[in-house]
DNA sequence: TATACCATGTAATAAGTTACATGATTTG
DNA sequence: CAAATCATGTAACTTATTACATGGTATA
């Protein structure tokens, strides 16, 4: 139901088609509440149905026309009160998290690939969403500034102040899964050193790892 | 794809019947890739159909049976080769912070109370986590315990490090949530103030919060 | 013998993904 | 006039959620 709200916050900046709103969508609140068009469209439609929007055919060429969608009355109520209610949290899903917790049954290297890809799959987010907040701090991202324009009720600095909360965020998060990854990979050294030091004991099986090496702890790694 | 691995890293531990599995899935790996039995059950046939684990009727009462569950060969093939695939991250859907991204459309009072939850979700997830995580430390979580018992092929210590790795994540997860929401409920303090300043000069919306009462920064809250 | 727990699901629905499909208009 | 982009989807599938359903076994 969270995608509803996302398409509604974005119409509550301007009026827009639904093509519009998509490719509006992907670079504004899609960093946050990601769909792809084909949940798009549908939605818009049951929106309509539901009278949060309304639909309106504006010309397009000589002969079309295309349809532009816009906030109802009852679809600022429906924004509103959707405030007042409590965020509804997801189970708990984290393929990343899941891989490593039995890394045991892992090639080393392939283990050091996988905190590799972590480490670049956070870089890339990070990069992105420091791009959306330089924008908005700036007050330079499209969407922001239009909606600047059209919201007379809030405060800009408020307007401003809350996206900049939301992207912090996700930086900071970002950040911590990047740091997360390193000490693993600070985590298979030490236990690759202790292996190998078993190893050459003819001891098998390795003992005592993190007394062995350089200790591993949260606070070394940032 | 992910909940026939998480099953499959139970049934490496030891056989284990549909109940006992969910069970131990609810009180393990379940903190970490959520499932409903319902979503259990009907896997553990795929499963068998696709031959990465076996089921045998084992006596139950003096009449009944009911099925037991191993792994295969070709299971812990398949859960190897897993662990040579990239993680599949999924797309950011983030409801809490689409929320926070437009509580200028919110009363303050509702805002506040969102990020109390917040805080209040994330210090429940924090306490179930550190359980885990005391129970893998000590080695007595006892799904944990088996494994190191059955477990011939890994190091004991590498079994628990990356299970303590795992898990020290979500921990360091948990506490950053909790830091941005406070920085959240500290945000909405300064707006506020900021607010009836301004209406207290007659000048209806706000200017330039943020150069008004105290800074808000990133370490401060913490 | 009642209550807790063991055991195993199904049905209906909702949500999300992937791939494909089609034509119109604007612009260089 | 060709290419880019605007415009709007649909179909098939997978995954996940919610709620319900049913009966057996162990134990106090």
């Amino acid at each position: 139901m969270s995608l509803r709200y996302a398409l509604l916050a974005l119409l509550t900046a301007q009026p827009m088609t639904g093509y519009d709103l998509a490719k509006a969508f992907h670079v504004s609140v899609g960093h946050v509440w990601h769909a792809p068009d084909s949940q798009i469209y549908p939605e818009l439609k049951r929106m309509v149905a539901d009278g949060v929007i309304e639909d309106r055919a504006v010309p397009w060429g000589a002969t079309s026309t295309k349809t532009q969608y816009s906030i109802t009355e009852q679809g600022i109520d429906a924004f509103g009160q959707w405030m007042e209610q409590p965020v509804e949290y997801p189970h708990e899903r984290d393929p990343a998290h899941l891989r490593a917790a039995y890394f045991e049954w892992a090639d080393p290297d392939a283990a050091r690939r996988r905190l590799r890809e972590h480490i670049e799959h956070y870089a890339q987010r990070r990069a992105q969403w420091q791009a959306q907040l330089d924008g908005i701090r700036a007050r330079q991202h499209p969407i922001l500034a239009r909606r600047l324009e059209s919201d007379t009720r809030h405060s800009p600095d408020a307007i401003v102040a809350f996206k900049v909360f939301t992207y912090e965020g996700f930086i900071d998060r970002a950040d911590l899964e990047i740091a997360w990854a390193e000490r693993g990979l600070a985590l298979l050294d030490d236990l690759g050193e202790a292996g190998e030091a078993g190893e050459a004991d003819g001891a098998g099986r390795v003992g005592r790892v993190g007394r062995v090496g350089r200790e591993i702890t949260r606070s070394e790694s940032r």
